[in-house]
DNA sequence: CCGTATCCCAGCGGATACTG
DNA sequence: CAGTATCCGCTGGGATACGG
């Protein structure tokens, strides 16, 4: 298959941002991916299997999932652990430098949980004072 | 125009995600979008113009840009300031949310820049490791 | 300077079917 | 169960040109 993977966007060129915020790009690119923070908050408490994680998600496509894990097993963010029984069993569990990461993404999820009432409002009102 | 604005997306149906999750996630949306990121790091120390936040970021479109800001000025999350002289000037400042969600990205864009070599690292071993 | 309007195409991602 | 392979529609987003 080779999908030449993601983005890793080798971002656009030039002095405009400075370095470190630069290099930050392609892994924020990572988390600014919608998948990814799912999977990283369900891997939050616990290994999980394939298909408990895309039931817990729900949603998501058996492609997108794969992808998905894919990604973050590349960038060292999960583990994937295979065992050979019959039916085979594999199980995703987030690495150290996972588990890292995990904290800020809740903290955020944790955010967008408290104040999601505020911007639905904000929104509405947005949407009813541009209507023609 | 009227461009029935960002996903806000529905998200899939089903009682799969807990509802709360489920509600955060159109807020996460915003948050998982690159640009939006970068524009409220970039808001995070003060108002700027809008050729100055392109500027800044670099690599973003005119119509990324307006695209974005417009977000994020219907979540309640930026406001928009016109001063009618000539030229037209017009800035962008974070809202008390836009703030208070900042703090949280903030830490994202720290632990991104803390980790990205760990994470390139472990992509170049990834990929070494499936070549053909 | 700050946008909006059009054109246009790559690639994201869903649906489905097939293997180990 | 845990994937891979294929087809394909949709839209995100760049390039460009024009308006206030």
């Amino acid at each position: 298959m080779r999908p030449e993977h993601k983005n890793v966007p080798a971002f656009p060129p030039g002095p405009h941002l400075d370095s470190d915020c630069r290099g930050a790009a392609s892994v924020l690119a990572r988390v600014g991916d919608k998948w990814s923070v799912f999977v990283i908050m369900m891997l939050g408490d616990g290994a999980k299997r394939f298909n408990e994680i895309k039931r817990m998600i729900g949603g998501i496509s058996q492609r997108m999932l794969t992808l998905t894990l894919r990604g973050l097993e590349r960038d060292g963010l999960v583990t994937r652990t295979v065992f050979p029984t019959i039916p085979p069993r594999v199980d995703y569990e987030l690495t150290e430098l996972g588990r890292g990461l995990s904290a800020p993404v809740k903290a955020l999820g944790q955010w967008a949980i408290e104040h999601q009432p505020e911007i639905q409002r904000a929104r509405t009102k947005f949407d009813a004072r541009n209507e023609s």
